[in-house]
Parts: C-alpha cells; structure tokens; sequence
DNA sequence: CGATTCCTTGAGGCATCTCAAGGCAAGTGG
DNA sequence: CCACTTGCCTTGAGATGCCTCAAGGAATCG
C-alpha cells in the first residue's frame, strides 16, 4: 500500500450564498408522468397507477441562480428535492467553519434524504450552475407512501442507496491514494453523465478543484497536481474544466482492484 | 491544519468467520413490548398500539459467537438485525481483498439498512464478542408499514439517521488528524455506553487495533502510538483493550472544534 | 483594466506509512 | 506443567505521499 496523506480537505470559500427568499420563484407546477427524467427519478420502477398518485402531488419547482443555496445545514427539513436540471453539491460544516463536501447531484438525483433524521436538514445544498429542482413535500410524500407498497419501497430504497454510496466513498477516503481517488471520482462521473444521455468520455467539470478536493479529502493543490499527472501519463486531457477520458481502461487500472 | 497521511487502511484478518448454518441456532422468538432495549432500539418514539402490532411479528432470535458472521457482503438481504448483546462490525471488502470496517454496532443498533438498495448485503457483518440478535422479516416489516404511518416514519429516519452518521465519518475521514480521529471515536463509543447505562469513563474496546484503524483510515501501528500519546498527555488510561477516560474535556480539546 | 477567482507548479516539511523487532497473554501439544 | 505457537500490541527507524506556503498565469467581471 502507498503512503499518502489525509487532505485536511481542501477549503471551500465559506459563503457564497444568496438569501433563500429569491430561490422560490417557481416554475409551473409539473406532473411526474410527462417528465423527461421520470426513469431516473423518484417514479422509477413505479407502475403507472402510483405514478398516477404522484401526479396528484404536482410538485413546485425551482430555479436557481450558479451558487445559490437551496437549502442550509439546520434549517427546518420539509422537502426533499429532485434535480431537474444543474448540478449541486451537498455540503457539512465543522465548528471551525470548515466545510466538506458530502455529494455531488445531477439531475433525476434526490436531495434531503438526510433530514429525516431530526427533522432538520444535516448538510447544506448549492447549486454549482442554474439549476432547477421538483420540491416535494415529505408530509405528503409519505401520505401517498403509506398508501402504496410501492412507494414506500422506492423511498426506502433510496435511502438505502446513500448509504451504499456512502460505503463506498469511505473506502476511499479511508484506504486509497489520491490517484485512486480522482480516478474513482471521474469514473463515477463518468457513468453518471452517460447515464444521462452525455458523453461519458468527454464532460465539463461543473466544479472547482477545491470542491473536488473537498469531496475527495485532500487539497485543491494535490488535486490539480493529479490532474496533469494523468494528462501526463496520457489518460485524460485537461483543460481547466474539460475533461476528455482518453485511456477508459488505465484510469480503471490507476483506480485499481479497489472497490469491490 | 496539520498535515497527515490517508491510512491505507490497516488490514484485518480477512477471513475467520464460521459458517451461517450455525449461526441459525436460535432463542426463543421475543416480543419488543418486553424487551428491556425497547427505548433504545426499533420500538423507539411507537405508541404503545404500534409496538404491539410489533409484537405479533415476534422476531426470531439468533446467537453467534466472537468472529461469527451474522451475514456476508452480497448475501441475499430479507433482514434487518437488532442488536440484543454484544458487539457487532460491519465491513465492506475490495476487489483486492482488503476489508475496511464501515461502522460498530451495539445493543439497540439496527444492522442490515444497506441491504435494501439492491436486494443484497451490501456490507457484511460480524460478531466482536458472543452476542445475539432479533432478526426481522424486512417484508413483514414493511407490511406492518403499509398500515402505520409511525412505523413507516421510524424505519425511514433509522435510514436518514444512517446516512447523517456517515457524513461525520466523512468528515473525520476527510478531514481530521490521526489524534482527532482517536479522540473523535472514543467519545462516540463513551456516549453510546453511557446511554445503555455503562460507564462512559471506563470500558472495554471489543475491536482489536487493526479494526479501529480500519474504520478511522489509520495503520494500527499508528492507533496504537495514538493511544499512547494520548496516555502521555494525560487523557487516558489504556492497557492493551480496557481503557479509562482521564480528562474527558482534554479529549474533547483533542478531537477539536470538527463536527458541526 | 484593475480586481478577483481559479488553477498550476515548485520547494520544503511533516504526519503518517512501512518494515522490523520484541513483548505479553492465551491456547496447544507433548 | 512446560515448550512452542499464535495473535495482538508496542515501539523504533527510515521512507514518502501529501500538505503548506508561495509565486505566477489565465480567465472573468464590473
């Protein structure tokens, strides 16, 4: 095993928010049935009777503005959010001011999961471009859930699904190199855009080193430095924000057997 | 922030568990309206009409002895684990062979949330010490669901509270110095005895140097120099497993301001 | 076009890793 | 009951991956 370092974390410029009062002009209301995302989303493997019943909901959507919060760490838990379009990020923050960055989302993503717990949000959610959301009502959420298996079933496994997810980014920041990290990042990526109908090989980074660096618990330098490592080592090319894969199987090697 | 190295995680004997056949050896089936861990575990915040509803479920007891596995990473999930006695770990292993500890569970704990997001374990479990556990019929528990909106509510927020945790282990990992980590993790394991009427001053660790290491991303070597620098300054008492908390407030100053 | 933000790169330092040796306690076989 | 093994922990010495600090370049913005 390498000898690498923990990043105390790359710093992320503290406050960059705008009031939430500008973030609820809403959109037109929409139903789930005619959305374009309804496969990766919230009604996925639901039949078409309890997508039905979601429509029923006709959750406000949201738009924001590149930096604004859409909601904060400790704030009153009442929606969870569906991204529509935009990429946020989920972070927490220490005492100390610091703030780490839990997650990435993209849309057909779910936000809020965990502020269920105590009924306040446990991490704080940006939107790292304009971006839109579905709010939906959890009250109302598990209303429907109580009268659908179904339903109730995909909300659980949603939670379920963070949780894994979150099993595997321990791993990572628990017993692999910074290589290992950014290749595993990228990959992940990677599948996640394709999965959305983009290039899984050639994307724009809709975050800054410093968040990427946060999210993967190392400093916004050893990220950039990784970078040009694998541009030199002729697996990516780099330019700023763009990212073109250009050798898929050594970046899966320079993540290595790790990860199950 | 202090500059510190990521632990390649330490490694843990990989396999000595016995197998599951054995470990199906039960006690009599129990009611959750009687157990003395009601306030702690599942029937936690039910009003009393819906831990009897419980109660008809009556959950089938298992027994396992120290190093046992109650079940493997990808072993089909139908359910969910209450911890009775003793202590548990639950660990998530990669391709290359290398195991790293995700979390401890003890009395009052649920095991086995991350089973649902893909209808397999996605961590396995294994027994510390000699313990027992209520092992629930995740479909008969969901059924019961479907007809309590309380029941439903309380499973979701084991769920969310699951995913909260794991932010913190996050931010330990991403972010904290070996001290803080050690510091981070006694105090957690003092509060959770403390809440099941142990001492919070003094106890026994049921996980060996390598285990810690792995769940906090250190070397064992280096958990053990933590403890004893720890044991130079004055926190601690420590004497191979049994440790006493000297200065619980130095401690508190060594894990720092990190941790909301 | 100055200010600002973000990124890159270098040089040096250090926290933690790696490797190695030795001690203690518990279990095992003769 | 003793020699031997085995598992776990501790400690030391040296190596190193990543952090820290610093400087400079490029793009964006008012």
């Amino acid at each position: 095993m390498p000898a690498m370092q923990t990043a105390p974390t790359a710093l992320v410029p503290a406050v960059r928010f705008i009031p939430i009062a500008q973030a609820v002009a809403t959109g037109p209301n929409t139903h789930c049935s005619k959305c374009h995302l309804k496969d990766l989303c919230l009604p996925r493997g639901l039949d078409s009777a309890d997508v039905r019943r979601l429509d029923t909901l006709m959750f406000a959507q949201r738009r924001l503005k590149e930096g604004q919060a859409l909601y904060h760490e400790g704030e009153g838990f009442h929606f969870l959010y569906a991204v529509r379009s935009g990429t946020f990020k989920s972070v927490v923050s220490s005492r100390d001011g610091r703030e780490q960055v839990t997650s990435f989302h993209m849309a057909g993503e779910m936000m809020g999961l965990d502020g269920l717990a105590h009924g306040k949000h446990a991490s704080g959610s940006i939107a790292l471009e304009d971006a839109e959301v579905c709010a939906i009502p959890y009250v109302q959420l598990a209303t429907l859930a109580a009268r659908s298996a179904e339903l109730q079933q995909v909300v659980s496994r949603l939670m379920s699904r963070e949780i894994v997810r979150e099993h595997g980014l321990m791993m990572l920041l628990g017993g692999m190199s910074a290589e290992e990290r950014l290749a595993a990042f990228l990959l992940n990526l990677s599948r996640r855009l394709q999965a959305r109908g983009y290039s899984p090989s050639e994307f724009h980074l809709r975050m800054s080193r410093a968040e990427i660096g946060s999210y993967l618990g190392m400093t916004l330098e050893t990220v950039s430095r990784t970078f040009s490592a694998f541009q030199q080592q002729r697996l990516l090319e780099v330019d700023k924000k763009h990212v073109r894969i250009v050798d898929l199987e050594g970046l899966e090697r320079a993540f290595a057997g790790k990860l199950q």
